[in-house]
DNA sequence: TGCTTCATGTAACAAGTTACATGATTAC
DNA sequence: GTAATCATGTAACTTGTTACATGAAGCA
């Protein structure tokens, strides 16, 4: 149940209505929790009948009309509570690490060009990454929120460089493979 | 969709019942897809069904009584034709990441106990990896499907220590501010 | 007989995805 | 006025989660 704290925090950092939270939710933020204007649109009605969010007076409630919302008390209070909260580290579950496993009983196939895709993808996003932490963090600033922020984005960066090297490494296994299937044998890992 | 096949790998790997599948779903590839028993028993029913794998005719049809499973020829073309697909890498969705986010705006509070938790856990995930390492890959082994599964373990690895490094930088962080709201702005209830 | 474990399933729900509908505003 | 865009929303579906149901086999 991430997706409500989520929008608790870009409402916290800043009053925004559904579309403009949508906006966010491609950049910035989305980069951690991505989610579709319908999801968000679906939520903030929620979060507004849980009293934990409330339309701003100025905003009209009519159809097609923009409507800002802002966090209220409770809003700030369950995000604090989550933020402390207890969670175990989720699962791994990722399609490409699948996919090799698959590739072991039927072959790479056209693996590697998939592999050298996702290599110029991982360098592509980790550069904006970089062009976020040289924009938005200048040296001098140090206050607390920055310095979290700033470790948010360090999970990202480390998160694609952890790709890009997995990739390199992967690249040189199946680059010298055969594409055809290699043998039936298997040991369990 | 990536379950069905994580469950054509594991079968072609074995052939296996739903409770063998489950159990092989909480350690080998659960490492990297997990899956519940129920999801499990309602996808080998649908596989079934498109013809990708038939029940072994020595199982018998009864509830309650084991049922194996086996991959058919168009199973492993399936298989196969999805190993080389197109697909974008799937952004980072982590929890963890959100929470310093939100830390960012309503104050770390009970974090840092969380991070020092997540820490041990995954060090002790690391500590799994690289006994299943030692165990199955010992080094003159390296027929092409080894290699492969070697790599998968690998990633794992990897990950794992993206996390252990990251988590001590984000310890350091953490652990010298004021568990208090750091906020520019922020009424509390 | 009653308890546990093995084994397969049903039901209900929550979260995420895809496609489409509709009103309001702006630019030409 | 009409086309594009802004903005909010509905509907239907898939995937994943949680709780519970049911039958078979072993054993004390």
């Amino acid at each position: 149940m991430s997706l409500p704290h989520a929008i608790l925090t870009a409402l916290l950092e800043k009053p925004s209505s559904g579309l403009e939270l949508t906006r966010r939710f491609d950049r910035s933020i989305g980069y951690f929790w991505s989610a579709t204007h319908q999801q968000i649109y679906r939520e903030l009605g929620r979060l507004e009948e849980a009293g934990l969010i409330r339309a701003l007076p100025s905003a009209q409630p009519a159809r097609g009309q923009k409507k800002e919302f802002e966090v209220l008390p409770a809003g700030s209070a369950e995000l604090a509570r989550w933020v402390g909260e207890s969670q175990d580290p989720k699962a791994v579950r990722d399609p490409l690490l699948l996919r090799i496993r698959a590739a072991a009983v039927v072959g790479p196939g056209g693996l590697a060009l998939e592999l050298r895709r996702h290599l110029e993808l991982h360098q592509r996003q980790l550069a904006v990454y970089e062009a976020i932490d040289a924009k938005d963090f200048p040296p001098e600033r140090t206050a607390d929120e920055d310095r979290l922020r700033r470790l948010v984005l360090h999970g990202g960066m480390a998160l694609e460089t952890f790709w890009l090297r997995w990739l390199e490494e992967a690249l040189e296994v199946v680059g010298d493979m055969d594409p055809e299937r290699p043998g039936p044998s298997a040991p369990e890992a």
